[in-house]
RNA sequence: GGUCGCGUAGCUCAGCUGGAUAGAGCAUCUGCCUUCUAAGCAGACGGUCACAGGUUCGAAUCCUGUCGCGAUCACCA
């Protein structure tokens, strides 16, 4: 039980001897750092119950409760305030119950027999990934890994966009003007080359269109006539009909784009448990229409189109099937979800991925979803977050104002890179040993940036910013962890003493009562679905500890059992450290 | 126009289900390397929490309205 709910249940005995009143809540929190006391018990809303002046009530509970709560060692009142104050022996004991344990608070959080679906990612086939793919990789592999870590089964998997028009446009352009070139001939990454191909095509359609309005076209015409666009859209039938020479071309491609993936997804360390291609799912959900039809959650127009009637959820009619009975956007994921719950007959719950401009669609999705009757619907969720800004203004592809995320993970690299020689922390190790810790640094500062601030806004990426290693960083934590391995590196203590006796220097207390919250971070972060909460809770960790580390030498040369019990804390907060970064697929080097 | 989201220090962001004097980092300034990693620590400066009402012992937080920014409202994906 914890030290919260023992006080809570307290003082509902307190109020209810002295005052026969019966308190159904107690609001506590964390007494500020100005005033002597670990936990505050708020009196104001006990005065809805018991009528009286705030300071005698807060007096006498706060005199129960020494009498009667061992962990409780004094009390004092401010105004509506009675703050607790705590013995040692409550958090070195807590300490004690932990220390041995590298990944306390870490799994089985909470026992639950349903898994989790978590999608992200999710590219397109026609273009490498850049910063938006970036935050929905980090940000749903970081969801993922929270809620394992607080005890489900979790299932990462991407649902990948390779078919249609933004495809076939890449083929021809390829068909066109490639000459047989391949990633091998060209050196290119896969998804680098098809890109670019990509690019060419939206040249073409460009000067064609320009072409087509100097001979007198409008210029809506035009985009519709080009002959370019007109050929694409050809192809796009014979993909469709199964053309062998069409649908050989597109399977080389996409093999291109998905080893070129796989090697992005390889650096930025996320993996998948299963993959989802539209190509296999876009005819899927026109049988759960059907079905829908019957138990009369849909309905049909004259024109053979089939609606779902949303008007009594405040929205408005949505369209599930095209009149000529072809699927739209929504009939596939909705068919595309049945099938998941289908192949993964465990899962209880899904978590999408998606940037907040689908905010309704997702709306519509689940709503549907919870109408055709499936019990999974009734936790399903979009993780839906913000637009990745430039300070030079919004990105877009076709201005070439995007950022590559390949190349933005190699400057990162090399910032860190820069920053560590002109430190020369590293000497005696190998140039690849190096390497690996530049890496570790520069996507960590990359990550942390990205993650720290919350999903549902927009983020503002500053390059210059991003690569910083001082202040709210990732490189500053991870600073702090490699500095605590040093100190393991050193210290020869050993871990039988015991800590009974050890008066708790402040700044020891405080760090102790941040690892007591640390499973209840995790705990909310899973709930909330939020890496910013880890990412921000972690900050405050180090800070703490950097300060306590600063102010307190550990080597002194006074009394054993308070330098080993140092040591120990320092273990123990490296650990957390640790498991929170990797919560957040963010590595720690030793070293750095 | 309807719906949704955002608006906190010069800049980038925290602020949990309402609680004490609003919190960090960057930038600017002042101290601290004979001790375990100074990528650090201590401190100073900096705020009408967009605005106006309301709810109450108490509001950055909840409600209503206004303004600003963004997204979305296809038989597109």
């Amino acid at each position: 039980m914890s030290l919260q709910h023992t006080i809570s249940e307290h003082v509902k005995v307190a109020i209810q001897e002295l005052y026969s009143a019966d308190l159904k809540s107690v609001e506590l929190q964390a007494t500020r750092k100005e005033f002597e006391g670990d936990i505050t018990v708020v009196i104001f809303p006990i005065l809805r119950i018991v009528k009286g002046n705030p300071v005698h009530i807060g007096e006498a509970v706060g005199k129960h409760l020494v009498d009667h709560v061992e962990e409780v060692k004094d009390y004092n009142v401010v105004k509506g305030f009675l703050n607790l104050v705590i013995a040692d022996s409550y958090y070195l004991n807590f300490f004690t119950s932990i220390k041995d344990n590298e990944r306390f608070g870490l799994g089985n959080v909470r026992e639950d027999d349903k898994a989790v679906m978590v999608e992200f990612s999710s590219p397109n086939t026609n273009k490498p990934l850049h910063l938006g793919h970036v935050r929905n990789i980090l940000l749903g592999y970081a969801v993922a890994e929270i809620i394992k870590a607080s005890g489900k089964k979790v299932y990462k998997t991407q649902i990948i966009n390779d078919r249609g028009i933004h495809i076939c446009k890449s083929m021809l352009a390829w068909q066109k003007f490639g000459e047989g070139e391949t990633p091998e001939s060209t050196g290119l990454k896969g998804d680098k080359l098809v890109g670019n191909y990509y690019v060419k095509f939206d040249q073409l359609y460009k000067t064609q269109i320009a072409e087509l309005i100097a001979q007198g076209v409008s210029e809506e015409e035009a985009k519709k006539e080009a002959p370019i666009l007109i050929e694409a859209q050809e192809m796009l039938r014979k993909w469709e009909t199964g053309d062998p020479e069409v649908v050989r071309l597109w399977k080389m491609m996409n093999q291109w784009v998905y080893a070129g993936f796989d090697q992005t997804y390889k650096t930025i360390g996320v993996d998948f448990d299963s993959y989802y291609y539209e190509s296999n799912t876009y005819l899927l959900g026109k049988d759960n229409i059907e079905e829908g039809l019957s138990k009369g959650v849909f309905f049909k127009k004259e024109d053979g189109s089939v609606w779902c009637d949303l008007t009594d959820e405040g929205l408005d009619e949505k369209l599930v099937l095209r009149s000529d009975g072809t699927a739209v956007y929504m009939t596939q994921d909705i068919g595309t979800a049945i099938q998941r719950v289908k192949d993964n007959p465990d899962v209880g719950g899904m978590i999408y991925t998606v940037g907040n401009e689908q905010d309704y669609h997702f709306k519509v999705l689940f709503l549907i979803l919870k109408k055709l009757g499936y019990d999974w619907a009734k936790h399903l969720h979009h993780l839906s977050y913000g637009m990745v800004d430039l300070p030079s203004g919004k990105m877009k592809s076709r201005e070439g104002t995007v950022v590559d995320a390949d190349d933005l993970m190699v400057e990162m690299t090399e910032t860190a890179e820069e920053a560590s020689k002109e430190l020369g922390k590293l000497e005696g190790y190998s140039e690849e040993e190096k390497q690996e810790i530049y890496k570790i640094i520069g996507l960590g500062s990359l990550k942390y940036y990205i993650l720290k601030v919350d999903p549902k806004k927009r983020i503002l990426f500053n390059p210059e910013e991003s690569v910083d290693l001082k202040g709210n960083t990732g490189s500053f934590i991870q600073y702090t962890y490699a500095r605590i391995q040093a100190i393991l590196r050193k210290a020869d203590f050993e871990y039988t003493k015991a800590c009974k006796d050890i008066r708790l220097h402040p700044k020891e207390k405080e760090l102790i009562k941040q690892l007591e919250l640390y499973p209840e971070v995790i705990q909310n972060a899973a709930n909330e679905l939020s890496p910013a909460l880890v990412a921000n809770y972690t900050y405050d960790l180090v800070k703490t500890y950097n300060s306590f580390f600063q102010n307190v030498s550990i080597f002194g040369a006074d009394s054993d059992p308070e330098k080993n019990f140092r040591v120990q804390l320092s273990e123990v907060v490296g650990n957390t450290i640790k498991s929170a970064f990797g919560l957040l697929g963010i590595n720690v080097p030793d070293r750095m």
